[in-house]
Parts: structure tokens; sequence; C-alpha cells
RNA sequence: CGGGGCGUGGCGCAGUCUGGCUAGCGCACCUGCCUUGGGAGCAGGGGGUCGGAGGUUCAAAUCCUCUCGCCCCGACCA
């Protein structure tokens, strides 16, 4: 391709909208082009490096019996009414009428539409197991698209969903759905973490994230050094130390109502009382689905309200309003489980208050607290739950020995079990016939990866000062060709090599009447592997150039030699990426 | 949804507080000359009505009201 025909249009300076390293280098780079908040083209050089990713990824899902299909965007409402995710999302699924008033939402993923043409066709085992995938659009109408094309509204996915005749068979499958991921990211550059992930609304018994480790991810995970325990901090379980406790309830001073007016939040305690956080009892209220919850937990641990929501099997969950904690009589700030037996209220103990200590937690009384509480003397602590968010330097609870490090990714891919959350009967409700003729329930699995924050994470990792550093798996060309020199001779030379190498190679001729400076500056922010430079003086020498955009190193070879020479180095790095 | 920031030729910005000459600068773009190993030089030129609507005023990019859009932090996130 020559460059003046290619619709390249780079950028000197940085827009103003840009912070995150691969917003401004892809836009820069002439990758994608902004259309409104989340919503991007994707320009030649950004469709090719999505077209390469998208090879890739068929490739290795081709390889597990994946079968690639494509499913509409624009789906009947019963389908998703038919799950009732319809009500159980928010706003972030876009809901519409035709000219009909028949009612439509865009499809944010595809276990709807897949799981009904799969009941439709799947009668016997003979039909079992089978994945199905594709790539395609998905629609989110987030609350805040960011960082470019990391978190986008309308992005290309390829979502994958497994059938089995039994969970045994799904546990065969899934950690070949892994490897694959594996592969995928690894013959893009990137390393990638496998964390125990929350599987939230979609449900299921198991799920794994692939983050990315990077300071601009938007998930945190944690790690532990010793042992490898890898985990999302919606999930991880630290060990929660005791604090300074009691040998012996029995000698423990009776509970003391203390006045304590105005005096609400764990800071404003600590200063009343003198003593530190992890002497008081922190309880919150929350309302969810229509249940009152009092969720108590030790002062220096924070609520994780993904685990609460978890432990509560809750879709919509919300801090408890004032007024119906005020209109059933509680005291929002002067909350906690003791003396608490109402039955619509739920009491949930976090496992930091299984320590026998001396505490301090609200009364329960407008302006009164008690101190000298005993978790378990004072209220029942038998059966604790975890809705800690866990902390950095924590102790793994797995090892029981590492400590636990809070680290950013960005999640890449993820894959869940999901069981049969959607094949149940109150669901979609997908059932065969075994060996025996017995009708048995299909088990599923789901698998996702976003592809233009694929890209996006490639350039967060390959990138230098001067631009964009393509793995050549990815790359949206091989060569960058670069002429200098005004005689016919160069040029012919140019035009010979171009020609040659076109049939082995993707290549860039960079044809423009610009001077050499401005043509290397845009073949590093392009970021394509090798640059290859015909010049006056090296055809003196009856040589070319060819340097490694990634390495940064120069070779020179005869004109006759440069094929061969840049397939070695190609193939160099393409093993490198295994 | 809460908080903050920003909208002025294609891009980056100044001008706005304190209303007033023809709205300015750098880059990019066009023409010519010159130049070809790291975003060259000289000369000439084209392009904006200041996000939008309404208002105040003799006069509005500038002040007021409403509104739209974009970015960042947080909440949310299949």
């Amino acid at each position: 391709m020559k460059r003046t025909r290619a619709f390249i249009h780079t950028l000197y300076e940085v827009p103003k909208d840009a912070e995150v390293v691969s917003h401004v280098l892809l836009l820069r780079g002439g990758y994608i082009y902004p259309v409104a908040a989340g919503i991007y083209a994707l320009l030649p050089l950004g469709h090719r490096v999505v077209e390469n990713i998208s090879i890739i990824v068929r490739e290795e899902m081709n390889r597990i019996d994946g079968v690639e299909l494509t499913m509409p965007v624009l789906n009947p409402a019963e389908l998703w009414k038919e799950t009732g995710r319809y009500y159980d999302i928010g706003d972030e699924l876009i809901r519409l009428k035709d000219r009909k008033q028949r009612e439509f939402v865009l499809a944010m993923t595809h276990e709807e539409v897949v799981t009904d043409i799969a009941r439709k066709f799947i009668r016997s085992y003979r039909d079992l197991p089978f994945m199905l995938y594709q790539i395609q659009t998905k629609i989110r109408d987030e609350a805040r698209p960011r960082a470019g094309v990391i978190r986008l509204r309308e992005f290309l996915m390829k979502d994958a969903y497994s059938f089995h005749g039994d969970f045994n068979d799904l546990d065969k499958y899934y950690p070949k759905v892994y490897e694959a991921y594996r592969r995928i990211f690894e013959r893009c550059g990137l390393r990638t973490a496998a964390i125990e992930a929350d599987s939230g609304i979609m449900g299921g018994s198991g799920s794994h994230e692939f983050m990315l480790e990077s300071p601009n991810g938007e998930d945190q995970f944690v790690i532990c050094s010793l042992c490898g325990y890898q985990a999302n901090t919606e999930r991880a379980i630290g060990v929660k130390p005791g604090v300074e406790g009691l040998d012996d309830i029995s000698s423990a001073p009776p509970l003391e109502k203390v006045h304590t007016p105005g005096v609400k939040t764990i800071s404003d305690l600590m200063k009343f009382f003198e003593i530190d956080r992890g002497k008081f009892i922190k309880s919150v209220a929350y309302l969810a689905d229509g249940r009152l919850v009092l969720a108590a937990i030790r002062g220096d641990f924070e609520i994780s309200e993904t685990k609460l929501r978890n432990r509560l099997k809750a879709i919509k969950m919300e801090i408890a309003p004032e007024e119906i904690l005020i209109e059933k009589g509680y005291h929002p700030g002067f909350l906690s489980p003791i003396g608490i037996n109402d039955p619509s209220v739920e009491v949930l103990i976090d496992s930091s208050l299984e320590y026998p200590a001396m505490m301090v937690a609200g009364a329960n009384e407008e302006d009164y607290h008690y101190k000298n509480v005993v978790p378990g003397r004072d209220f029942d602590n038998s059966r604790t739950v975890d809705i800690a968010e866990v902390r950095e330097g924590d102790v793994c609870a797995r090892c029981g020995k590492g400590k636990l490090e809070i680290r950013r990714g960005i999640e890449l891919g993820h894959t869940f079990k999901l069981g049969t959350k959607y094949t149940d009967e109150k669901s979609m409700n997908v059932t065969y016939l075994d060996d025996q003729g017995r009708e048995q329930r299909v088990v599923m699995g789901c698998y996702g990866i976003g592809i233009e924050r694929l890209m996006a994470a490639v350039v967060e990792k390959w990138h230098d000062e001067n631009g964009i550093i393509w793995p050549v798996s990815v790359a949206p060309y091989d060569v960058y060709l670069i002429v200098i020199g005004k005689g016919e001779s160069e040029k012919t030379l140019g035009e010979r090599l171009y020609s040659e190498l076109n049939s082995k190679f993707e290549v860039l001729w960079d044809d423009r009447q610009e001077s050499p400076g401005v043509k290397f500056k845009d073949a590093d922010l392009i970021g394509i592997p090798f640059r290859l430079v015909v010049s006056t003086k090296l055809m003196k020498e009856n040589a070319v150039e060819i340097k490694v955009r990634q390495s940064g190193e120069v070779f020179r070879c005869a004109p006759e030699d440069v094929s061969a020479r840049l397939e070695e180095l190609k193939q160099g790095m393409k093993n490198s990426l295994r």
C-alpha cells in the first residue's frame, strides 16, 4: 500500500481530550476516530489491527472446537424477559420499540439468543457438547465510558458459549478455554494474570478474569507473592488479624450505655472514646431487593458491597434510606446488631467479629452507644460471613503466610461457568434426553474478550516515547518503506523492493513528498515492526537498511537479500510470542 | 447519578476576570523557489463568527439565563 492512498492521518499534537497512553497514541497514529462519548470509528489502520487480532482469536477458538456464527444485535425483548435480565439490568441495556411498538433491546451479550438457538436444536445427548462463538458488536450504555477505547459503549466482543450434558463435562472443557485465552493474549504480546473473579449478575459457579497489569487499569486485584493466589478484590479473601482481645469472656464487665450525642462516624467515635478503629463495630443498613439487611463489621475493615450482594443473592442493593430506618424505629449512626429481634431485618456479621474483645457499638437508640460490647456474648456471632473488602498487606487466606498486594489491571477476558442459569426451567428451559432416555438439563459456559480493549492493552504494554511498538502478530503492516533521495535510481530500487516484498509482507510505502525526518517520525509513531530505508548513500554501498522498531537494531544488507532477512527477523519475533 | 474541568479555523492554544479597533499565534493545508538521514527554509495565500438558543447593552468570544457536547475523579459495570 502506498501511503498517499492509505488514508493514514497522523497528528503531531496530543489531542486535549486524551490522557491515557493508548488513547493518545491510537488517536495520534490515526487508528481511531471519536464519534461520540465511548463510540469510535476504527480508521483503516485500526481496522487492520482489529482484523489481525480477530484472526488470532478465531484460530484459537477453532482449535478448541469452537464454531463461528453471527447473531443479531437487535433482540426481541421477550427473550430478555424470559431470562429476567430485561428487569434485572438497569439503564445499561438499551431498550427500544419498532414501528409497530414491539419492544426490542440492543444486545449487550448473547446468552438469550444463543440459548434460544441451542434449545431449538438440542434433542439428544448426541448433540452435545458444542461451542458457538462470534466476533460482533455489543451495545452497553455505560454510565461512564473512559480511557479511549478501553471502556466503550459500542464495541466488538468475541463471545463464546459452550453447551454440555453435565457439570462434569463443563469442568473438563473449561480449562481448554482458559488455555486458549492464555494463548490468544500471549500471541498478542501480553502476559495476563488469570484471577478468580466475581461472576456478578451473570451468575454461575466459577469465573476467571484475564488481567493485564497496568497503571491505567480500572480493575483491582490482589496477588499473594508467596503462593501465587490471585483474585479480584471483589472476591479476594484475606486473613483478618485479631485485635487485642480477652482471654476469658466471663471476666468481661457488663454492657454499659454511654451518652454520645451526635457522635456517628467511626472517626468521631475514635475521638470520643480515644480508642483504635479496630475496637468499634461498624453497622450499616442496606435495602436489598426490598429486604432490610444490617451488616456489621469491625471498624478497621470496609464492607464489600459486592460480597454482600452475592451473599444475599440480591439483584438491587443500596444503602437503606434514612426514612425507612426511622420509620422502623432505627437510628442511623447508632445502629448495631445488639438486641435486634425484628424478623424483618436480616443481620449479617462479618468474620472480623469472631474474636472475643471488648468493643464499642451503637445502642440502637438515638445518641447512645454501648461500651464493653463482647461479640458472642452481646450478640450472636456463631455464624459469620466474609463481607469485608480485602486490604493491602492482609495475610493470604490460601497459604496463610504471604501478604496480599493490590494491583491495577485491564480486564481483557472473562470466563464463566454459567451452569444452568439460562437453561433452568425458570429461565429458558433447555433439556435433552440422555442415553437412558431420561430428560437432563443442559449446562453452559460463556467466555468473552473485548477486541478494541485488547488492541488498546497491547498499546499500553508496547510503546515508547516515540509511539506504538506493535508485536508482529497484530501490526497493521509489516514493513514501512522509506526512499531518501530524489534520484531516479533510488525511486527505481524502491519500486522494485516494494513489488517484490508485497507478495510476502504487508508493505506500507511512504511515497509522500516529505522530508526524511517526517517519515521517520511517522514510522515510529504508527509503530510498524520493520522500517526499510533506501537512500543515495546506502546505494553507493549496494545496501539497504532494516531497522527493528522494537529493539532499535539496525541491519544492512544487499537489496536482493532483504526479503530473506525480513522473513527471518519476522519469524524470530513471532516465535518469541509463544 | 454526584464532584471537577473544558468548548475560539483541521490540531494545539491566547484573548473572557476588567465588554469596544479588521478575533490572534504555532502547527497543518494551498502556490512558488529551495531542500532530502530524524517533524527544514524563504515568499505569497485560503480557511473560523467564538458549541447552541435567548437576554442585557450604543456595542458581546467576553456579562446573565437556559441548553448541548467532550474529558477527568467517584458511584455503577453482563
